[in-house]
DNA sequence: CAGCTGACAGATTTCAATATCTGTCATCTG
DNA sequence: CAGATGACAGATATTGAAATCTGTCAGCTG
């Protein structure tokens, strides 16, 4: 609708391709249609991005991302870590409940990008996980947390939550009992954590 | 091959459903395969199950209640219930890796079967759960529990242990780490359960 | 000459005609 | 007459020809 006149940039493209993505769904969107969206030829945005499936993975991470660092702030926050821990969590899987019922269409979309992009998602759990094993060590270093091994803590704190942050469950979110479900797995982890 | 001759039982044709699933796949597998395997017409299928969809639910049940069933074994053992809950989850994921991973195909062919029976795939999860709440009721009832509401400690339990056997995880199952993985998950998970 | 264009070949998707399957039921058979 | 059959209508799946898309690149344009 709008021919933007500016330079083409990877920038623009991006954002063009979410906007096509959530226009088409993710079966029907195509790099034609990103062109026309800039009112540019399709040969331009190939000057940018080499193939269309390096450009969903672009839009992949940039959608990932968001997210992490959403919580990134929690994680440097100054207080104790089981407060953080608990704020964290809640905080994930709210974001996720949120986007999952706010446009389930679009969430529908970017569960095909995630499946079809296994590196980029193995690059944001990577960064979930990091940031679980900062507030694990920062508890272990406050006299708050046991861990032998806060790495291999932080993962299974990352592991033992995947029912509720995973978008594969994203249907059960809404389901009566969720919330309880949710509250029970995180105490039963922070007793476990407890020095 | 073998037109066996014995009359036609629903026990007969879930047999040869199976057969025809494991031979043909989820995709192409017919209930007229199913009625030339057992050498009879397709009509006298339908005799014994009202619609397709019901046969495909019977199987799906059978498949379910095999694993259920060499679970309850555990928990009906005189073990301390530390013990018993470390071997009823142990016993769980093996018992689903090695599905998965000795025949991938027939794996795959369950999947579909239990993603289009959420009902059948409920009811497990339930009986499951209900196995994991007797457990927890046992290390409670000798002291070396705690849990306010047993009920509730059961079902987190279960869905913190999802990522080592919801199927849906299955390709993850052979990656190295895995083993540590699902070792810290438990560990963790028992911690926060002793008294 | 840096950046964009659009024609092109090969790959993929769409669509409509055709074939197969599901579920029913009047009829047959031991 | 209990149980099985197979012809049938409507639903679903398959197939192959036509349309569209992806990715390249020689040439255009500012």
């Amino acid at each position: 609708m709008t021919p933007t006149p500016q330079t083409l940039t990877a920038e623009r493209i991006l954002e063009a391709t979410e906007e096509v993505l959530r226009r088409h769904g993710p079966a029907k969107a195509t790099v034609v249609d990103v062109a026309r969206a800039l009112g540019v030829s399709h040969g331009s945005v190939y000057r940018h991005f080499r193939t269309k499936a390096a450009l969903r993975e672009a839009v992949t991470k940039r959608w990932l991302d968001r997210t992490s660092d959403s919580l990134s702030g929690i994680v440097a926050e100054d207080r104790d870590p089981e407060a953080r821990l608990r704020a964290w969590f809640s905080a994930l899987f709210a974001a996720k409940r949120r986007k999952a019922g706010d446009d389930p269409e679009l969430f529908a979309t970017y569960m095909v990008l995630t499946e079809e992009n296994g590196e980029a998602v193995g690059e944001h759990i990577a960064e979930l996980i990091s940031q679980l094993r900062r507030i694990v060590r920062a508890g272990v270093d406050a006299g708050t947390f046991t861990a032998d091994d806060p790495s291999a803590t932080a993962r299974a704190l990352f592991h033992a939550s995947r029912r509720f942050h995973d978008p594969r469950y994203a249907v059960e979110w809404e389901q009566p009992g969720t919330e309880a479900d949710f509250d029970a797995v995180v105490d039963l982890l922070l007793r476990g954590l407890r020095a």
